[in-house]
DNA sequence: CTGTTAGCGCCTTCAA
DNA sequence: TTGAAGGCGCTAACAG
């Protein structure tokens, strides 16, 4: 690999100059420039990141640091980091935690060591590996859920308010007994929908019953279980509100299974876009985060903090969807109707 | 930051006793270690990569570069990754190409300037910007697909082999117009998913109808395009292989908007395994690849590459699954039927 | 076994 | 405007 060196002494300058020509400094004199362009073309010379990067004390790669890979959601975001992040010279390298602490732990090593210039981040629950970027001041934008325990620039959504407005719909629909599959109790995106549930029954008059909350861990298989867990208990609900895209999967997974029909037996509204959603029978309610422009926001709110490492932290609090569609629609039964 | 230089003053011995230390080198004298380590604790010290970096002209960083990062196959064996370096001490970062040679050569551009120990690859078609790696002497294994044009490790499935029994398996329902959405011609698992549909139709004796053949681009939106290609012409196939997960969602996307019935209309075999898979209705016939192995094997290989870099390229062909489900089988018609 | 020294490739004062 | 010189933090020769 040519170095800088390379360069210089076959366009006759010194290296500082071909610095300066490459990093567009100053005015150099026009002529020198260009012939540091043309031997730098003829050599193929590429600049040595790790030897620019340890001399400014910092790189062009920015982390996305997701708490897990195979969630759409996440994946979805990380074109509209890439497209602010490329037009800002900036390189995106994804890191998955998968809601695992020690995971997440060895990334901010590793982002730390390799002196990343900014981090999107949505924390797994534990919360403690996070503090270390902020008290090394690395740049860090929270997508989706807060930093427990700090205050960061955050984007997310109006998660209480659509959620309320999904179990009012399902309250509005006539169902009795509405069950809520919720998420982490360490995450605020959990916490906040959640909420949202429980404010739309307090609204409605209705009571809270605690039986039909519950808590599983935004994967498949913990919807699954909790779906499983709310059918064999009684009260059974006649609907479910499911707090994440993966969970509705399971969820639905566990109604089919036993041969229990939505709406008809359990009505479902689900959080999140779930990937075929059009292909489910009956097609699924759902709760839609914009995905691409969390993504971009994320990247612009970064952009500005690495600007102005001072200024205030911001939260942008982007608009969901709501989707209503077959799933949580009361059928007139055939009992009821008119013969 | 506490520099090594920081820990050896306090630990009162020398930067390299410091540096010896904590790479395990050698034999230090016990007592002088205990020190460097103790220091190194309450100054909580951690190395700076890039300089440990730019003195060895290599980092411990891998990157996985995948064709679409909203392709779960390729997030799935991700982790298969991610379990084999972490016990090597490596740290995965995954970059998305998009199947955009621009967007892969930028990357490619950014791996090479930071060093990466590594590469894990699924190229894009246009195949240009890995050959740079290549000449850069990068350990680089790719999966899912071949570099064009250049031997490298790789680890795949037997894809013909596979669309071969996915084929014969419609042909012995006694579909009479089989047809195949095909991925871009210059992927070479397309080209084999192309030609096992081919050998099968040719064993049975069967004639090849390009008109029954449509190319697509891997994604969603072009396997909705080319299945309703497909049915707006003349003959109309009573059956479809869809050679990939996201073509196989969008072609059954188009036949749920026109009404069209799988498997009474149209019978469907997918390839890869598609997300929901079990949700959706009739359950749908596929080829799984074991996309955790996949990811591990590759990480292996490359493990091998690094500690070996003049080995002979291997190619791994791992053995995928075939799950026949009801969307490829025949239903007798009730006009058939005995009344 | 330990310390001194030099240099990885680059950028950035400082002088000219 | 250009060049010379120093140093970012670390490791690997080389002495001792």
């Amino acid at each position: 690999m040519p170095t800088i060196y390379d360069v210089a002494r076959r366009a006759r300058v010194s290296p500082s100059t071909v610095s300066r020509v490459l990093n567009g400094k100053q005015t150099v004199d026009e002529t020198l420039a260009a012939r540091v362009r043309e031997a730098a073309r003829e050599l193929d010379y590429r600049p040595n990141a790790l030897a620019r990067s340890l001399r400014r004390s910092r790189t062009n790669l920015w982390a996305v640091l997701v708490s897990d890979i195979n969630n759409p959601f996440f994946t979805a975001l990380v074109r509209g980091v890439e497209d602010v992040a490329r037009s800002s010279q900036y390189s995106v390298v994804l890191c998955n935690s998968d809601e695992d602490p020690d995971k997440e732990a060895s990334y901010v090593a590793a982002i730390l060591a390799e002196q990343m210039a900014g981090v999107i981040i949505s924390p797994t629950g534990g919360g403690g590996p996070v503090q270390r970027l902020i008290d090394a001041s690395v740049p860090i934008v929270a997508i989706d859920r807060q930093v427990p325990g700090a205050t960061v620039d955050l984007v997310t959504v109006d998660n209480e308010h659509a959620a309320t407005v999904a179990t009012t719909h399902l309250i509005d629909e006539g169902f009795r007994h509405i069950a809520c599959i919720a998420g982490p109790r360490d995450l605020s995106t959990a916490r906040q929908r959640l909420d949202g549930y429980r404010r739309a029954l307090r609204a409605a008059g209705r009571p809270i019953d605690s039986r039909l909350i519950q808590y599983a861990d935004f994967r498949e298989s913990g919807g699954y279980a909790a779906m499983a867990a709310l059918l064999d208990q009684s009260p059974r609900p006649d609907a479910v509100f499911t707090t994440n895209n993966l969970m509705t999967i399971g969820a639905l997974e566990c109604l089919a299974e036993r041969g229990v029909r939505v709406p008809d037996d359990v009505a479902v509204f689900g959080f999140d876009d779930v990937p075929c959603a059009t292909l489910i029978q009956p097609p699924l309610s759902t709760v839609t985060q914009p995905t691409y422009e969390i993504g971009r926001t994320a990247a612009e709110l970064l952009l500005a903090r690495i600007a102005e490492p001072t200024r205030p932290p911001s939260v942008k609090v982007l608009p969901t969807e709501i989707h209503v569609r077959a799933s949580s629609r009361r059928r007139v039964t055939k009992a009821t109707r008119p013969a």
